[in-house]
DNA sequence: CTTGCTCTTGCAATCCGGTTGCAAATACAA
DNA sequence: TTGTATTTGCAACCGGATTGCAAGAGCAAG
């Protein structure tokens, strides 16, 4: 069975219309290694037929409100979106390396799932660890100039 | 001594001017219980002499460059700003909590600071640590509505 | 297959938080 | 008091997100 037919056979079960659009970007979500902008999704998906981007944010924002997908602000109040889990939990730990050079996120695999530690009655639903710093392409010539 | 004199001679020590729009934000920030949006800045100070827009922006901005103050994207894609804990200066190091109901930046003190683990070339300058979820104020009521 | 209803899409206009360029005002050191 | 770099205010602008509405498409019934 395509990863299509399955996500066609979900859509179909909640009694839900299948169009290409809500197809392609689930699809698209469900194969990202990170929460994808809009923007990201709109270049992603250009290839084939250009989906409007009205449509789009309206596909988003309707994943989201089935519980298909999570919907954050990043830290440059951009929305993202990623493809909810089984379960619907979105996933807790989270570790990111932000190139300040080039800006290029990269997710780092070896996530150090540090617990944190919380004050009594405080209660964390998302970890977010982000190291700054500059990339090994970027890291070259800093490192010559020294 | 009034909180005002008390900010007056902390932005003089760090050889900034000291300018009304910078004492009255800051001032205000410091009295806050939750993080406040610029929105929620200028409403606060329509009472007095008003503050533009882009120097209020401009004025959060440098308070946040200067390690006094804290700015967060929320939920809705718009910022919220805090005051800095007392000694302004260390965040460089450790964690942060943020409150997704009140906005509120908490900073976590016992931090376990993991080294992260970087792929070859890789250099980081700075790691950001953030903790979101409910505080132990915003909290209360979630538990009760169980 | 065709019909008909409803949901979805596309387009244009609009909203809104935030940013930029530039000239006028002002803090503060000399 | 004066000189100068910093800060402020204004207007225009940016870009992500939203809204209104007419045209198009999914799908169940016949």
């Amino acid at each position: 069975m395509t990863a299509s037919q399955d996500i066609s056979r979900l859509l179909r079960e909640r009694g839900a219309r299948v169009t290409p659009a809500r197809l392609r970007v689930l699809a698209l979500l469900r194969g990202a290694e990170r929460g994808l902008s809009h923007h990201d999704v709109e270049k992603a998906l250009d290839d084939g037929t250009p989906v409007d981007r009205v449509t789009l944010y309206r596909v988003l924002d309707w994943l989201v409100e089935q519980g298909l997908a999570h919907k954050v602000a990043d830290e440059n109040r951009v929305f993202r979106f990623s493809a909810a889990t089984a379960d619907g939990e979105p996933h807790l730990a989270h570790a990111h390396f932000v190139c300040d050079d080039c800006g290029k996120v990269f997710c780092l695999q070896d996530t150090p799932r540090t617990p944190p530690r919380l004050p009594a009655g405080f209660a964390s639903t998302q970890v977010e660890f982000e190291v700054h710093g500059h990339c090994a392409a970027c890291n070259v010539p800093a490192e010559a100039a020294r």
